[in-house]
DNA sequence: ACTAATATGTGTTTTCTTTCACAACTTTAA
DNA sequence: TTAAAGTTGTGAAAGAAAACACATATTAGT
């Protein structure tokens, strides 16, 4: 099955499947079956061997997967193998928040940069070290730096002209946590995270139905 | 169309259109055409019209969606024509970002309610005038307050303990904020905003494939 | 050896979602 | 009035994703 073309959903579930794995690893289990890892991930156990075998066989039959390949060659596939190096834009509470995120760093994702406009932030060194940068620095920052991922986390009215700066330097993926739709030319991946697209749809389902 | 099974893709696009209508709005766009929004939005317009169509008829053939109109009609299919009463459990850093986060008001989400096991902070009050609570007062403060929805920024060793809680509350609705799956009986929703699944999509999409 | 129990990997089937394509309707203009 | 242009709402078709079900493989016990 390797080559063919894999559903978006699957690349989410990877995720998933390799939190509970490094939760499950930690627990010391060697083995797990693909119906009790199912269980934990509350999907189907076919889900998850079908997901997997896009990328090839990890498991061994009539015995199950061990745990800590499996987390390996998941996190491979994902291109975990390595340090990801991130600069922020916006450094207000949320942008803050972020960077003393520490489950970040756990997975491999480092911020190497912070921007903001304010001229008031700029030149502030922040707890993990780093220093604010003008927004208008961003070309040369992001170059030295290293950066590859952008997080936008500034309101919404300048995330478009954000990210266009940033794609202007060539970085290609950006997580975007401001809420509006952001577009970007072919070649660069975002990723949104907007808390009220989740809380509207926990209002739907609590909503009495006509 | 109206009683047929509704997609929850549905839902997610529906918020999305909300968002994108009200900045049409503000800029005084008194109609659009699914096709325009579509544009705007990045789907294709049958699909709007479609997803539309699973809650009636609301443009004029011809002539498009009167704006001010189609956005009453999806917040109230969405449940977004009143206020919902969030709760917080886990003052940090993220949660501190949330409490002062305008975007949740604007929205109609409001937090009454904040908790925390930390002794340090609890009976401290917060920027916007609510006194955090202990957690083991969650029944009470939760009853007296009115809170309709959980959400967690807790460490992920507490997501599930801090779930439990809320469900005994019977709080029916839970935005998990920490990075780790939560399991909840039926009739009680969850959402999960999970910051590093977006970056490992990301990380996937940057990788290169072999 | 052989059998029973267990579990993967995957072709096939089923279910769910999206897109197409067109009848039905509105507006404008002659 | 009629025609032309534009746009919705939706049945039908196409496409994508999930689940089934079983051949294949491993282990343990006798």
């Amino acid at each position: 099955m390797k080559y063919a073309k894999i559903p978006a959903a699957t690349i989410t579930r990877l995720s998933m499947y390799s939190r509970v794995l490094e939760r499950i690893a930690e627990e010391d289990v060697k083995i797990i079956s693909s119906e009790r890892l199912a269980t934990l991930c509350e999907v189907n156990s076919a889900q998850i061997r079908k997901d997997l075998s896009y990328f090839g066989e990890f498991g061994v039959r009539g015995v199950g997967y061990y745990v800590k390949e499996l987390l390996f060659e998941i996190k491979r596939i994902l291109g975990l193998n390595r340090e990801w190096r991130m600069g922020i834009v916006g450094v207000g509470n949320l942008g803050l928040a972020l960077l003393s995120h520490e489950n970040f760093v756990k997975q491999g994702y480092v911020f190497v940069a912070a921007f903001d406009n304010d001229p008031q932030k700029i030149a502030k060194k922040l707890p993990n070290g780093l220093v604010i940068h003008h927004i208008n620095d961003l070309p040369w920052v992001a170059k030295n730096t290293g950066v590859e991922v952008g997080v936008i986390a500034t309101p919404a009215i300048w995330a478009q002209d954000i990210a266009n700066r940033l794609i202007k330097s060539n970085i290609r993926a950006i997580l975007n946590f401001a809420p509006t739709q952001i577009h970007v030319p072919d070649g660069f991946q975002v990723e949104n995270v907007d808390f009220t697209v989740k809380l509207d749809n926990l209002a739907y389902h609590l909503s009495p139905k006509s």
